[in-house]
DNA sequence: CGGGCCGTTGACACAAATCAATGTCCGTGG
DNA sequence: CCACGGACATTGATTTGTGTCAACGGCCCG
């Protein structure tokens, strides 16, 4: 891991690793949800990219930057971010491994909000010039695109609701269930994570204050769901997901 | 108008018009935003469709119902929404002439949400095939449709800061900002435009209750900004900017 | 050892929801 | 033509959920 590393601006680190296994990650993304020939599939395998390396609690994409590379998160939590005038902070999605949380650049490369590490990630930059090629020359792919940044604006859809119509004790439990759901660990039981987010993260996810996030992960664990130390362990998830309201459909999985 | 004309079940009328004046709204909604060859052009405006006639009020696309038909609004004002398990309604976004409210059904035909006609409306209904077909022969029609639910995906990522960190004045007036962008009305003095919504309509768009939209209107008449009979009156266009922190940038017109 | 950052709790303030009553408009049916 | 009912607008009184402020404790890291 350490062969060729190469330092970027604020502790970015670039480093040379094969990109197959990496875009392999991808590529089940793509296919989980859309059907793609051979051909297309070997040409998303061909993609070219760098790996870096990025630490916690890094805004490495500004509002308004102008990028040329869209990021696919192969390790971390990712967080996109917007600003209100009070400087106040709404996060309007999570990403994890398998993303692409500027996926949208590709077609607007001016950054309509930005994108804040939560841990330690680990991305491969591809350049939007050789995703663009790849979609004009693939009807497949580019449909498999499509497709995925649909899923997103759903999972945006979601959120609106979430935050505009749920009491907090919903809003932080839909939340949950969701990143359980995407992190493909809910099972009839115990489900249980990590989700390394402190509280005011929470809160700037869930559009609440920290200090009623914790009077609300209170209540929640009369319930059986604990949310410690970026570990969330819900004991019953048939319970949870009706606190929740949650019905998992718009994911797509 | 009435030639031809053909009921079906709700009050829906179907009608047989020209259809090539209606793509050529569609066709100039793509251009603002995409460059098309002319082939591309062509072809969208050879796209099929019929035309629907849709009274105020109408549910005419229910959740998990699965759709083989896209809409494009020739006229009228269109809510996506869904509901809470309370029944409380969250309005995720507003359509208006041009906009395809329901595009993202071509990648996803069950809908996950479901579309609700604020005023009368006319539509042109196009199959998801032809769509589809036209975006695997033309990579200019796909990108440029790419792009129309990317625009879509970023107006839902502000509602979400808008609904989640802003207080119920700015709520509002960002509210009446953007439609006054995307109607295209908005100039440094007087702006005035149509809104067709009551009340609660307004209310289940900001995640606020009739009650207290009434009384936040009632406040922003200090700022010279009225909404009456669906009426929106903004005196002072610059002094509502502020006060919504709006910033159009995210609307790329 | 000391200074932040984060978590935690309590007291209090306030914005928005809820409840309630009344008014207005409009379409419908007697 | 008028009486009626329903949907929407409007206002006031009251409650409540959430925000704000403040203090303290633990923990990590320099």
């Amino acid at each position: 891991m350490s062969q060729g590393a190469h330092a970027c601006d604020t502790g970015v680190f670039q480093v040379l690793t094969k990109r197959k296994p990496d875009l392999q990650l991808f590529l089940n993304r793509l296919t989980s949800r859309s059907v793609l020939s051979e051909r297309e599939k070997n040409a998303v395998l061909d993609l070219p990219g760098d790996t870096m390396l990025i630490p916690e609690g890094n805004d490495f994409i500004r509002l308004r930057e102008t990028v040329e590379h869209t990021s696919l998160i192969l390790h971390g939590l990712i967080a996109r971010f917007d600003r209100n005038q009070n400087g106040h902070r709404q996060i309007t999605a999570l990403h994890i491994r398998g993303d692409m949380p500027d996926l949208h650049t590709v077609a607007q490369p001016r950054a309509t909000c930005a994108l804040h590490t939560l841990s330690f990630a680990t991305i491969l930059r591809v350049p939007h010039s050789a995703l663009r090629n790849a979609a004009a020359a693939h009807p497949g792919i580019s449909q498999a695109l499509w497709r995925d940044t649909i899923v997103d604006s759903t999972i945006l859809a979601q959120w609106v609701l979430n935050v505009g119509r749920r009491g907090s004790q919903a809003r932080i439990a839909h939340l949950l269930c969701e990143m359980a759901t995407r992190y493909g660990v809910c099972q009839p039981n115990e489900v249980s994570f990590r989700l390394p987010m402190t509280y005011e993260q929470l809160a700037d996810t869930t559009g609440l204050t920290p200090v009623h996030v914790v009077r609300t992960l209170n209540a929640l664990k009369q319930s059986g769901t604990t949310f410690e130390n970026g570990m969330v362990r819900i004991k019953d998830w048939t319970t949870m997901i009706e606190i929740a309201e949650f019905d998992q459909a718009y994911l797509q999985v």
